[in-house]
DNA sequence: ATGAAAGCGCTAACAA
DNA sequence: TTGTTAGCGCTTTCAT
């Protein structure tokens, strides 16, 4: 006896285009035109029609116009953890974006998750979403392949594909890194580390940890690659490592480590910048609250994600690209945990 | 020309159920029964198309199957701003709760937006979500009247109603408010202040406001409210009044301005918790990084939206609700920032 | 246990 | 400019 339910199921929708159809006494064609903005409609007949939809309150189902038009303007966001300020602020210029396009987000996290990305990818195509936004480290080739068979558009944002297979918004973390490594070596320091997460991320082992090899190589430095690094307290124990091996020059590629390591130092008594000089690779709010101040490459994160959005809007319309790869500006600023 | 668009979209949805039901020599039915698990069918039939349905790779499509049953598996989620890690925590909550249960998330923010919260109600509403978190400041009567009319199940998570109209998921803020207070005062501050966002979000007016309101009174203090206190500069600019002032005990609710306030403290050569002691209302990344750290409130900020979410999964199947407020506990962290 | 058939609410040829 | 008419891919009675 679930009539309870049945109500409420049954009272999703009152009024069709059916309904407005015939108290405008006009076909529910010539309604979906009116609702669609098509022109091919008499003046009167559209102000009819109107005046109909605003009367009864006719609100269009938007999964049957996904059904019969087979565009359900919904795109998938696919972001590895929205508690890291990185993915939040990315994801705020994609949803500005897509909010002026007319554009839902599905939000789908991957992450110690219960479902593995392929699932969840397959989820999102099932939802039949116009596109996707990817933001995680590393695209599966199985992901890939299921993006490519059902035609959806794919665009990066603030990640890199391994092949050159989906458009992408970044910035330069060869230039990037490379510079910030020279600040470090100009402001004094002598032993030079990179800390990371996945070494295997693309954007990792295709650019962070190239640029910092090079570098070494280049000044005649020893190498200090440390990764698996992903929380404040990762950092943080790191430091005892970073101070054994007697390096006073590190860039952190994500803030919350950089923030343990910062404290660490400061809880025992060194001093940042004098003994341990920071830099990490983003410019978020808690780059921002520590002290001293984190020296940091600032991204533009909501243009990255807000370019992201609509290059992928370009895509969803079949609109020429004017470059599949864009690359976005960086500044280099410079904070407290530097000299 | 835009046969590549029709391509792209013809291509889109391959094998359907129907092509499932001919392979297998069964009706669409039968497929679907399968494929809802439904227990009617007969074992080998449902090996035969579970093995049909593996050949083909069928994917249902979730459009399709959203009309016809008009249940979408879909939820939306109306948060503030993402970049805020008080939300983002909630949303991460929700988030794996809802994958457990196998509902999406529509997200949508509603601040500082081209859309009103209205229309972002109604275009969920339109994508016909199956119920709604709603987690932004106060809930408007048309909104909540659309809620009611569609007879699409709501559950506030972090936030609270006026009125008595939906579920929801919090703590006690009262009570943490007033506990907090109490610390303050045994700590030694004279002079407490509280400093928040909208002073006129439910929250506050109707809790925080209070508390604060009876708690000065009774022990014959002064009132000082600062109010619309928001960022991180916002917070650093208020520090010249709580100085003029004379006050030496802040409750903030939000975790920036808590932040701003503590570096403007130390940036005018004072220290914390000796002249100025400070307790946020939750605990976030920001409240852990900044030196000293900051004594919060510590809300089950996940937990909040898990429970919230699962509230609203037993909405969406109409099982009864044990209680419709759900008060989680909370627990007062002392950090560096009181005495 | 299975199938036939009628929708779900809308869009988009195609005709007129 | 407008209407007619097939679907879109699936669920869900109702029979059998």
């Amino acid at each position: 006896m679930n009539s309870l339910k049945e109500e409420r199921i049954m009272q999703k929708q009152d009024v069709t285009i059916y309904d407005v159809a015939r108290e405008a006494k006009v076909s529910m064609a010539t309604v979906s035109r009116v609702v669609n903005g098509n022109n091919n409609v008499r003046k009167e007949t559209r102000e009819r029609v109107l005046k109909v939809i605003k009367e009864l309150n006719y609100q269009p189902n938007a999964v049957a116009q996904g059904l019969a038009s087979k565009r359900t303007t919904t795109v998938g966001l696919i972001v590895p953890d929205l508690t890291n300020l990185y993915f939040a602020e990315l994801s705020k210029g994609i949803d500005d974006i897509a909010t002026l396009y007319k554009y839902n987000i599905i939000l789908s996290s991957v992450e110690n998750k219960l479902l593995k990305e392929n699932e969840v990818i397959q989820n999102l195509l099932n939802k039949q979403v116009d596109g996707v936004i990817y933001m995680a480290d590393r695209l599966s080739d199985d992901a890939a392949e299921a993006f490519d068979r059902t035609k959806t558009p794919v665009v990066l944002a603030g990640t890199i594909d391994g092949r050159d297979r989906f458009a992408s918004v970044n910035i330069d973390y060869q230039k990037s890194d490379t510079e910030a490594l020279q600040l470090l070596l100009e402001k004094g320091a002598k032993k030079l580390a990179l800390v990371l997460g996945d070494k295997d991320a693309a954007i990792n082992k295709e650019n962070r940890i190239l640029a910092y090899k090079n570098f070494v190589k280049q000044h005649g430095l020893t190498e200090h690659i440390f990764d698996s690094v992903y929380t404040y307290e990762d950092g943080y124990e790191l430091y005892q490592k970073i101070a054994s091996y007697g390096i006073d020059g590190v860039l952190v590629t994500k803030n919350l480590p950089t923030a343990g390591l910062l404290n660490a130092c400061l809880d025992d008594g060194k001093k940042v910048p004098d003994d341990l000089q920071l830099i990490t690779s983003s410019e978020t709010d808690i780059s921002q609250v520590v002290r001293p101040g984190l020296t940091n490459i600032k991204q533009p994160l909501y243009d990255i994600g807000a370019v992201a959005m609509r290059l992928l809007t370009k895509l969803m319309s079949d609109e020429p690209l004017d470059e599949k790869h864009i690359v976005l500006p960086y500044e280099l600023i410079e904070k407290g945990s530097t000299k």
